[in-house]
DNA sequence: CGTGTAGTTGATGCTCCTCAATTTTTGTGG
DNA sequence: CCACAAAAATTGAGGAGCATCAACTACACG
C-alpha cells in the first residue's frame, strides 16, 4: 500500500540517506512480487499503482508530486507501479525508515499519519466506485485532477482514456462517450489542437459538483 | 477511518485507562460528525461502518472482534457506525492513546501497522467493487465471511440483504437473485429453518474460488 | 506521406436496476 | 402454542446503462 505524505516526514527523515531516481514514461518502478526494500516520494511527474486481476487491469491509484509509494507490511509487493510520465522520485531504505521510526517518535508519528491518510484516500476511492453511473465517476475524475493537477485552470492530464477506464472499471468506449457528453454540455473544454484529448479546463464547476453530490465529503488533497 | 489491530496495540495500551462499552442491535456507536474523542476495539459481535451518499448507504466496511475503528485524523468522524448485533466493545481516549504513542515506540508503530493494515483492506475492497458481476462480488463476500466467521464451517451472517447490497452498490434484488443462483449451484446452503437467511454453509469452496479469481490477492485476515 | 496508436462513434445484447406482487420469517400478544 | 402484523426476502416483467464488437477519425512519429 501506499502513503500519501506531507513535508513532515520529508523533513524528519532528512539525516536517512535517500536516493534520487529517474524514470521513463511506461517503465516499472517495481513489479509485484518483488522485495520492499524501498519507499518512495515523487518528486516530479505522475505515476500509476495497479493490480492484474482477471486477466484486468485495475488501477488503484495515480501519484503525483508529494505522493509517497511502496509501503507495504508483508516482504513482497503486491502492486505493480508505473510511470505516466517521466519522472523523478527519491527513495529510501525501508529498514532505515522502520529503524529511525523506532527512535524518532516524529518519524513514527509521520508514518502513521501518512498511513492514515492512506486508508482514507483507499476508502474514498472505494466510495467514488459506488457512484453508480458513468457521469458522476468522471465528474469525480475531473474534479480530483483539477484539485491536484490545476495550472491556472488547465489541466494537463498525464494518463489516457484506457487509465481512466481502468480507474473507474469502465470501458475506454464509455469514458469517451461520457467525456464527450460533459463536453457537448460546456462542462468542460478541450485546449489546443495539438493534445487535443489531454489539456482541458473546467468551465462550469458548479454543474460538474453536482453531478457528483458527494464531492465535498471527500478528503481532497489541497484542504488538507 | 479504521484500523484493523493486531494484538500488539492491545498489549501496548494496557496501562492505558479503556472503557468497556455494550451496545444493543441497531445502536449507533458514532455518527458522522461527532468528535473523535476516542478509539474503540471490537470485543464481541459485529457492527457496520458507512457514509450517506446522493440519499443511499455506502457500507464502507464490516466490524468483527478484534477491529479497531474511530481512528480518524481530523476533529470529526466522517462516517457512522451501527451494531449489527449486540455488541462489546473497548474504548481508549484518543489523546491518551497519542501520548502514549509519542513516548512508547511500541505504541506508536502499532498504530503506523494498524493504520496501513487498514489502507490495505481499504484497497482491497476498492479492487472488489470492481469485480465486474454480481456473482463474483458475492463470491467474494462468502468467501471473506468464511474466513472471519466460520465456525465449523457453519458462517451465521450478522447482516442482512441490505446490508451486503449497500457493501457492493447493489440492489437488495440482485443480492437475493445471485444468492439463489448460487445455492441452485450447489455451491452455497442454507441451514435450519430458523433463520433460514442467515446460517449458511459453504459446500463447494473451489467453485467458489473459480467464480472469484482473484481472491488470492486478498488479505484474508486468518492468513495474517 | 504512410503507419501505428489513441480516441470517437455506432449498433446490438446482456446485466443489473426499477417497480410491483408474493412468500417467508420475525416479532408481539393472547 | 397459535394468530396476526410487520419486516425481510424472493420472484417476475420491463427498461436503462454499460459492455462488446466493429468501423472510423485524429494525431504522433519516422
Amino acid at each position: 500500500m501506499d502513503i500519501r505524505v506531507d513535508q513532515t516526514i520529508l523533513r524528519a527523515t532528512t539525516k536517512l540517506q535517500t536516493i534520487n531516481l529517474s524514470y521513463r514514461r511506461g517503465e516499472v518502478v517495481y513489479e509485484k512480487g518483488a522485495l520492499t526494500q524501498f519507499v518512495y516520494v515523487v518528486t516530479e511527474g505522475a505515476l500509476f499503482r495497479f493490480r492484474l486481476s482477471r486477466g484486468r487491469r485495475s488501477i488503484i491509484q495515480f501519484l503525483f508530486p508529494g505522493d509517497a509509494f511502496g509501503y507495504e507490511v508483508g516482504r513482497r509487493h503486491r502492486d505493480t507501479v508505473e510511470a505516466l510520465t517521466n519522472v523523478k522520485i527519491r527513495s529510501v531504505g525501508k529498514e532505515a525508515l522502520l529503524k529511525a521510526a523506532a527512535i524518532d517518535p516524529r518519524v513514527s508519528n509521520a508514518l502513521s499519519t501518512a498511513a492514515i491518510w492512506s486508508a482514507i484516500s483507499a476508502e474514498d476511492q472505494s466510495i467514488s466506485l459506488r457512484g453508480k453511473n458513468a457521469t458522476e465517476q468522471l465528474a469525480l475524475f475531473f474534479l480530483e485532477m483539477d484539485a491536484r493537477l490545476s495550472n491556472g485552470g488547465q489541466i494537463d492530464l498525464p494518463m489516457r482514456r484506457q487509465h481512466i477506464a481502468d480507474y473507474y472499471g469502465l470501458t475506454i468506449e464509455t469514458v469517451s462517450r461520457t467525456i464527450t457528453r460533459l463536453r457537448r454540455s460546456r462542462i468542460i473544454e478541450f485546449l489546443d489542437n495539438v493534445k487535443l484529448q489531454r489539456r482541458v479546463v473546467i468551465r462550469d464547476k458548479g454543474r460538474l459538483s453536482r453531478l457528483a453530490p458527494d464531492a465535498r465529503d471527500f478528503a481532497w488533497w489541497k484542504t488538507r
